[in-house]
RNA sequence: GGGUGAGUGGUGAAAUUGGCAAACACGCAAGACUUAGGAUCUUGUGCCGAAAGGCUUGCGGGUUCGAGUCCCGCCUCGCCCACCA
């Protein structure tokens, strides 16, 4: 016998046997019940820690689990290769983010093979290669074709150094998180996607995605943010300019006092532009525009307004009210004005109490009744109509639609759905991302590049220095081409494509990584999506997943696919925490609280099956859980007990003889391994088919391997017992090689099989072994347990209710007072009430 | 402010969905084998109590024969979105 198990060898031979077997790889034509499980692919980033490893981990269980169940399993992996942090090191360290992103994808990818992660490495695919970016490239085209994809000018946080930022990269204090400039706001033409035409689609179908998490719906119904009103056409008194706004809440349209324009808007600047009181309204938009996007963002920020000088009139009951241009209105959200009802709006009534503005009363609260000089706070709940013309003494909530119907039939106004959501802002300033495939042209405009003349190359060729900005916008060899349409001179587009797009369609390209014609043949997408299970993280709940939703969606109406929803299920797992030593807090993992921990490290000292299990048995794989060093321990320890076990009983466990468990022919002790065998079988099996319960199925091996020793049995004395703690012990393997896959499979060989664990099939559970003869029930009386008593299976009610009311601990509790009542839960307990 | 999840021993947690609370593991304590143990094994380990027994799932109420689980109110913490008209 070995005197230790060496895991490493162990691994190493498991791993080569999976790649020179093809474990993994799938035959996509093969018929058969297909399985398509996918982990989110990763960004490059260098090293993961242990938290990164759980996800890959818990997709192999599902990955080996679904393949002992015969089904033909596609389990591809990639790179989401293109990004801002491979940009910075080229800035920074000036290694170029081809050579920094090669180097790490090969440093990850030995760490997924040393977890004995299976995945079909021959479907793998990077997002920075032009085999793949060529098709992202074509799905930006046929975003154009349909109309989807457009040009508009746009605000964008600008850094002189850095070019453009996302919100997140922003500090607080409105400079650039890198280089510490100050961020402006600019005004740049950039590319969108008309995501909000799929606005309503988007939100119907999460009804389809009943497999998701019902918080990721919800975030993402959120998101989408649909509210019901209506479009009412204010004009401006002095000038006759038409002045819309959306208001949710028609009902109160009668309060108006003033009105509410955001300082971006361009009705403002055409109505101020030589006006009175220009200088002062200037002077404040420009100080907006100065406040940095989370300071303003910032719901405790003060709201602030100034007069404009003009008016607008209310087109229900013809008053002029003052327009305000302020702070707190949004000129993306509705039509960037807003109609102030400060009786009826809590934000509407603070300002109006700022600035003296008039609060009018038009719902009447049934239970105060309210004065709009007096009242503290606005009314926000329903009543009567007061004040409100032909509509006073309805309803408020009732009369909604009869208002919105009369602006209607006089034409100054409709029903309309307003969404939160917009479009979807594709161009970024930056080198490191797929060249948007268009040509500007003097003549012809905007002209998309040729789907054969695909993949616009990113050219290696480019100065990365920091004072260039996009190091594309400099490279004069790549910006000037000949236009498409006319033959002229033109010149590319050199912004990039935003990352998202690059990772919201790989799913599609995994099933024919490497077609040269198209980016996927349309009839394997239709056979292989949508993908049965997809695993992440929950910070892609919003963006990520509702991207790939969309994009879909457009592939379906553009005939290039049957399905409409890409993932059929989705698992989000959590984060893995530590303790930081700094201060004493639990952060997630991450190198500036310095509480990363190592898989690299671990898999040396424990092996990788350890690593596999402790990840697994630390919690509930979709809650947060924080890592302890100590932990690792009970894993480790339960894999070696296991490896010793099969060796101190090697001649039991490897006799040519042929043993059957044979129920009738058990002895007691035989008997309970066998049924706690079964048992283990049906608990497991739930575990992973409800919920991914890894952390309890894993417990519930423990159980039996416990009870395999303390059973006694092992000795091998009777054929019954070497039957059935040979079966013990063959199970257990199977039903550990998803969790531990390599000491299951070296194990299994070891008791003299020939081929994979994994070509096993998943146990079945006997019926007839979870049968038992006697039963314990617990006698309660008024719901305390009091006793216990043994009976036989099947004993009828009455019988069981006179033996429990015989025990004597039973009697010593009622002493003669009269039973009341006497519940009965078939093989489980009896109460007495008395 | 809106949405959402959570609160169980010294620790990570479990509880067949209303039926024996604390499975499994860590840690700790005592012991065995050892030159030694950070290997392995054995025993113990929710709290109070000498014991009988009592108490115990954030707090307070309720439904029920029976509540960690369901209902009502409160407290605390986490995450997501947030001036959304």
């Amino acid at each position: 016998m070995k005197e230790q198990c060496p895991f490493a060898e162990i691994e190493n031979k498991w791993q080569t046997f999976w790649e020179q077997n093809g474990t993994f790889k799938t035959d996509i034509s093969k018929s058969g019940k297909k399985y398509y499980c996918l982990t989110m692919f990763p960004y490059p980033s260098g090293t993961m820690h242990v938290g990164h490893g759980r996800n890959y981990i818990i997709g192999d269980v599902v990955t080996r689990y679904k393949l002992m169940h015969g089904f033909n399993v596609l389990s591809p992996m990639g790179w989401d290769a293109f990004g801002l942090p491979a940009e910075n090191a080229a800035k920074n360290l000036g290694i170029h983010p081809k050579e920094s992103t090669k180097k790490n994808i090969i440093h990850m990818k030995r760490q997924l093979k040393e977890w004995g992660v299976g995945y079909d490495w021959d479907r793998e695919v990077a997002t920075c290669h032009p085999e793949y970016y060529r098709w992202t490239q074509w799905i930006f085209l046929k975003m154009h074709q349909m109309g989807l994809a457009y040009q508009k000018n746009a605000q964008v946080n600008w850094c002189e150094l850095c070019t453009t930022l996302a919100n997140e990269e922003v500090l607080p204090d409105g400079t650039c998180e890198r280089c510490g400039k100050p961020v402006t706001k600019k005004e740049l033409k950039q590319w969108f996607f008309r995501i909000t035409n799929y606005a309503q689609k988007l939100l119907d179908d999460i009804t389809m995605l009943d497999q998701w998490p019902e918080k990721v719906r919800n975030m993402q119904a959120n998101w989408i943010g649909r509210s019901e009103g209506a479009n009412i056409n204010f004009t401006v008194t002095e000038t006759g300019d038409p002045c819309p706004i959306f208001t949710t809440r028609p009902d109160t349209i009668y309060g108006v006092t003033f009105m509410a324009i955001a300082p971006e808007h361009p009705l403002l600047a055409k109505l101020i532009r030589g006006s009175k009181r220009e200088q002062e309204v200037n002077d404040f938009i420009k100080r907006q525009l100065m406040v940095s996007a989370a300071e303003r963002s910032n719901d405790s920020s003060a709201k602030e307004g100034v007069f404009t000088g003009f008016h607008v009139t209310n087109p229900y009951n013809g008053e002029s009210v003052p327009l305000w241009v302020t702070n707190y209105v949004l000129m993306e959200y509705g039509t960037g004005t807003v109609m102030a009802v400060p009786a009826h709006d809590e934000r509407d009534f603070r300002f109006a109490k700022q600035y003296q503005l008039p609060v009018k009363v038009v719902i009447q609260n049934p239970d105060n009744n309210l004065n709009g000089s007096t009242m503290t706070e606005a009314y926000i709940g329903d009543g009567p109509m007061v004040n409100s013309g032909p509509f006073n003494n309805r309803h408020n909530r009732e009369a909604m639609h009869d208002i919105i119907q009369l602006a209607k039939d006089k034409g100054f106004g409709d029903f309309t759905i307003t969404f939160r959501l917009r479009d979807w802002l594709m161009s970024r300033q930056r080198y490191w991302g797929a060249p948007i495939p268009i040509v500007h042209c003097p003549k012809c405009g905007a002209v998309p590049v040729p789907e054969k003349d695909l993949p616009v190359l990113l050219p290696d060729d480019v100065d990365f220095r920091i004072e260039r900005g996009n190091p594309l916008a400099s490279h004069e060899k790549f910006i000037n081409t000949t236009c498409p349409s006319c033959g002229g001179p033109g010149r590319r587009e050199t912004d990039t494509i935003a990352q998202w797009l690059c990772s919201c369609w790989y799913f599609l390209r995994y099933v024919n990584p490497r077609t040269t014609d198209k980016p996927f043949n349309t009839g394997d997408i239709n056979a292989w999506l949508p993908v049965d299970q997809y695993i992440g993280g929950i910070e892609h709940a919003v963006l990520h997943l509702l991207y790939s939703r969309f994009i879909v969606k457009v592939l379906h109406d553009a005939g290039c696919c049957s399905f409409r929803e890409p993932f059929r299920a989705l698992f989000t797992q959590g984060m893995i925490c530590k303790r930081s030593e700094k201060d004493g807090q639990i952060y997630k993992m991450s190198k500036s609280k310095g509480n990363v921990v190592s898989p690299d490290l671990l898999v040396k000292q424990y092996g990788a099956d350890t690593l596999r299990m402790y990840t697994l048995f630390i919690g509930p794989p979709e809650k947060d859980a924080e890592w302890s060093d100590k932990g690792i321990e009970g894993c480790a320890r339960f894999i070696k007990r296991i490896w010793r076990r099969v060796y101190e009983n090697k001649d039991i466990l490897t006799s040519s003889e042929k043993y059957v468990c044979k129920i009738k022919e058990m002895r007691d002790k035989e008997r309970d391994l066998y049924r706690k065998l079964h048992e283990t079988i049906e608990n497991i099996t739930q575990d992973m088919e409800t919920g991914f319960h890894f952390n309890s199925a894993i417990a519930r091996l423990m159980e039996l391997a416990n009870l395999m020793d303390d059973s006694g049995i092992n000795t091998g004395s009777t054929e019954q017992e070497k039957a059935v703690y040979r079966t013990a012990m063959e199970t257990l393997l199977i039903l550990l090689s998803p969790f531990a896959p390599h000491i299951a499979e070296e194990l299994w060989q070891e008791l003299g099989h020939k081929s994979s664990i994994l070509k096993t099939q998943w146990p079945v559970v006997d019926k007839d072994a979870l049968k038992r003869d006697e039963l314990e029930i617990v006698i309660q009386i008024n719901g305390k347990v009091r006793g216990r008593i043994t009976v036989p299976a099947g004993i009828d009610n009455k019988k069981l209710e006179a033996a429990a009311l015989e025990n004597e601990t039973v009697q010593k509790f009622i002493e003669g007072k009269p039973v009341r009542k006497v519940i009965i839960i078939p093989g489980r307990l009896i109460n007495i009430a008395v």
